[in-house]
DNA sequence: TGCTCCTGTCGAATCGATTCGATCGCCGTT
DNA sequence: AACGGCGATCGAATCGATTCGACAGGAGCA
C-alpha cells in the first residue's frame, strides 16, 4: 500500500508488455478480450487506478486542464452574477469535454504570476480581467500557452470574444435621449483595480484599463457627448448604493434626471438609493443598468438594461480555447447585445 | 518559433549543463552569479519561459493543483453564499502558497468521473457534496489522491473538516423553545441530489445523503422531539419562498408559529413568503436560519442564525489539504458554531 | 502448399525536467 | 610541495506513461 503500482507492474503481472498494458487502458479496440480482461484483473489485484495522469499528459503533451483568470479576489468575482454565469458558460463546454477549470485569481498572494509558471495549462481564458499589461498574460504568451480573452485587449495571437458594449449603451443611451432626458449621469465600473471611486476627470480617464469600462462610456458620449461619470470602487450593489446616494442627494436641478450604470448589480444599488431618498422610479429618476442579469434581490422592478449573451460569452470562450489546445485557430468574435427596456425607464420629469 | 525551446537547449547554447541550467531556474544559490546570467541571456535570445510545468511535475511527483468538489453544477454553487465563501477561504490558502485550484463540478457531462482519473490532482476537497458512496471518491481513494471532505461522510483515511451542526441547531431550537414555541416546522436543505421537494416522509428520511442535513435536522429534535419537515429541492430563496409558501398559506390553527430553515437562504425565502401572505415576522412567524451568511438582499431584518465560521472552515481544509500533500497526517477538525439572535425570533403568538 | 494480408503484441524511443552522487579545480594549510 | 577541504558543475538515472514502426503468427485465397 505504500508505494504504488505502475503501469510496467500492471503490465508484467498480466504477463503481457507495458505497450500492450497502456493499450488497454486507453481504450483501445484492437486488443484482444483475453488480454484485455487479463490486464484489467492484474490491476484489480494490485489496485492500480489507471495511468497517471502527470506521466500521461507530459507524453501527450497536454494537461487536460485549462485555466480561467478573475481579476480579483475570488470572493469578489463570485459575487458578480456576470462573472459567475460566464463561468458557468466557460465549464457547460470544458466538462464536456472531460477538461478541468483551474480558477486564477490575480492578487492572491504575490507570487501570482510565479504560480501560473508551475502550473501546467493547456490554455488560459481571461475572463474578467482585461488588462493590457498584465504581467500573467505576458508570462503566458512567452510560454506559448493559447490564449483566450474576454472582452480584453486586442492582443496579437490571443483570441478576443467580444460584445459590442459601445453599441449597447449607445442605442440604451438614444432610448433615454428620445424619453427626454438631457442630464444623464454615467456610473463605471472600476477603472482600475485600485479601489477608488468618485468623479472621473480626464486624467483617471486616460488610465482606465478595461475596455468595456471604456466602450460602455463611449456608447453613451455617442448620443450625449461628453458626460459626468462616476466610478465605482467595486461591481457591487453596496458600492451602487453609495454612488447613487452621492450622485442622487443634490438639489433636485442638479441632479440628474437618468442614472446609467454600467451593470446591473451597480443600477441595483442606484435603485436602493433612490428609494431611500424617496425618489419615484421612473417618474422622477430613469435608472439603466447592463447584462442582463437575473437578480432575485431586486423585486418586481424590471430594469431597462442591454442583455447581453453572458453564457453564450462563456461557452464560445471555452470553444475557442479547445479549438486552440486542439490546433486550430478559431476566429475574433464579437457577439450581439439587445436593449431591454424594462419598468425603471420612462419619461424625463419636467 | 514553431517549437519550443527545452531546457537543454538552453542549457546548450550558454554551454552548461542541463543540470546546471535546472538550478538556475530552480533559484539555487549554488550557482556562481557568471553562469546563472549566461544561462538566463540564453534563455532570453531562445525564448525560454521556464522549466515546463508537466515535465516539472512528472519529476516532481506533484501538480500544483488542488480539486475542489463542488456537487451540484457550478452555476448553482456559486449562487450559494456559504459554497462561495468556503471556496474563498480555500483559495485563500492554496493562492498563499502558489497552489491552483481546480473546479469539479458533480454533475458537468455524464464523464465525470472519467474526467477525474485524466485530471493530474495532488490533493481534493470535496466542499459542498457529502455524499457517502460518491464514486469520485472513491476512484480518487484507489488512485491514492490524499482527500479532505468538508461536512461530509467519516471515510477512513479521509481527513474531516465539520462544524457542530447538530449543537448549533440544538441550541437554536432551545432559543425558540425557551420562547414558548410548540409548533415549529423544518425546512431542510435537499436529501439527495434528485431535485424532489416537499414533505419528508420516514422513507424519504433514511434516503437522506448528507450529514449536515440529517445533523441539524437531529438538533432540532433534541428539543422538539420528531418534528414535521419539508425538504426543497435546491438551496435557493425561491425554494425557500415555494416551500414557505406551503408551510405557511394554511388555517391559523395548523400554521407553525416558528419555521427553522437549514440555510439563510432558504430562511429569506421563507421570511419573503411570510411578507407576501401578511404575515409579521416575529410577531406572528418566527423565522431561523443556519450558516450566518451576509445576505444584502434581506433589507433591514437580521435574521436569527446559527452562525459558522464558513471562511475558517475552507483555510481549515485547504490547509489539511496542503498537509497531506507535504505528507503530513492532519486531524480532523471540528469547528464551533454560534448562536447569533436576530430580529426574526420573538415569543409563540397565543 | 505457399504466399499474402491482417491483426494482436511488443520494443524502444520519447516527453522535458529534477536530483543525487561524483568529479574537477582551486585555495588554504602545514 | 603535497594534501585536505570545499564549492561549482556535470552525468546519468528517473519520473510513468504513450506511440510508432516492427514482428510474428494465423487466416484466407489461389
Amino acid at each position: 500500500m505504500s508505494i504504488r503500482p505502475t503501469l510496467a507492474a500492471v503490465a508484467a503481472r498480466a504477463g503481457v508488455s507495458p505497450s500492450t498494458a497502456s493499450l488497454v487502458f486507453s481504450g483501445s479496440p484492437r486488443v484482444t478480450p483475453g488480454t484485455k480482461e487479463r490486464v484489467l484483473a492484474a490491476a484489480a489485484t494490485l489496485g492500480y487506478a489507471g495511468p497517471d495522469p502527470l506521466a500521461a499528459s507530459l507524453r501527450r503533451g497536454r494537461s487536460g486542464v485549462i485555466g480561467a483568470f478573475v481579476g480579483e479576489r475570488l470572493l469578489y468575482a463570485f459575487r458578480d452574477p456576470v462573472a459567475v454565469q460566464l463561468l458557468d458558460g466557460i465549464t457547460e463546454v470544458l466538462g464536456a469535454h472531460g477538461v478541468g477549470l483551474l480558477l486564477l485569481a490575480g492578487d492572491t498572494g504575490r507570487p501570482s504570476t510565479e504560480q501560473i509558471g508551475r502550473i501546467p495549462l493547456d490554455a488560459a481564458i481571461f475572463a474578467t480581467c482585461g488588462l493590457e499589461d498584465d504581467p500573467a498574460l505576458d508570462q503566458l504568451r512567452t510560454r506559448g500557452v493559447p490564449l483566450v480573452v474576454v472582452e480584453g485587449p486586442v492582443v496579437d495571437g490571443v483570441v478576443l470574444i467580444d460584445i459590442d458594449d459601445r453599441r449597447g449603451t449607445r442605442e440604451l443611451a438614444r432610448h433615454l435621449h428620445d424619453l427626454g432626458h438631457r442630464h444623464v449621469e454615467v456610473l463605471t465600473m472600476p477603472l482600475r483595480l485600485d479601489g477608488r471611486r468618485g468623479p472621473i476627470d480626464a486624467a483617471r480617464r486616460t488610465r482606465a484599463h478595461y475596455r468595456d469600462v471604456r466602450h460602455r462610456l463611449e456608447g453613451v458620449e455617442d448620443v450625449f457627448g461628453p458626460v459626468p461619470a462616476v466610478e465605482a470602487a467595486s461591481n457591487a450593489v453596496a458600492e451602487g448604493a453609495a454612488a447613487g446616494r452621492a450622485l442622487l442627494d443634490v438639489p433636485a436641478h442638479r441632479r440628474p434626471t437618468a442614472v446609467i450604470a454600467q451593470s446591473d448589480v451597480l443600477a441595483a444599488g442606484v435603485l436602493q438609493a433612490a428609494a431611500d431618498l424617496g425618489l419615484r422610479v421612473p417618474e422622477d429618476l430613469s435608472v439603466a443598468g447592463f447584462d442582463g442579469a437575473d437578480l432575485h434581490w431586486l423585486g418586481d422592478a424590471r430594469l431597462t438594461t442591454v442583455v447581453q449573451p453572458t453564457d453564450e460569452k462563456g461557452r464560445a470562450a471555452a470553444q475557442a480555447a479547445m479549438d486552440l489546445v486542439a490546433g486550430g485557430s478559431p476566429r475574433d468574435l464579437t457577439l450581439p447585445v439587445t436593449l431591454r427596456i424594462g419598468t425603471t425607464s420612462g419619461p424625463a420629469p419636467s
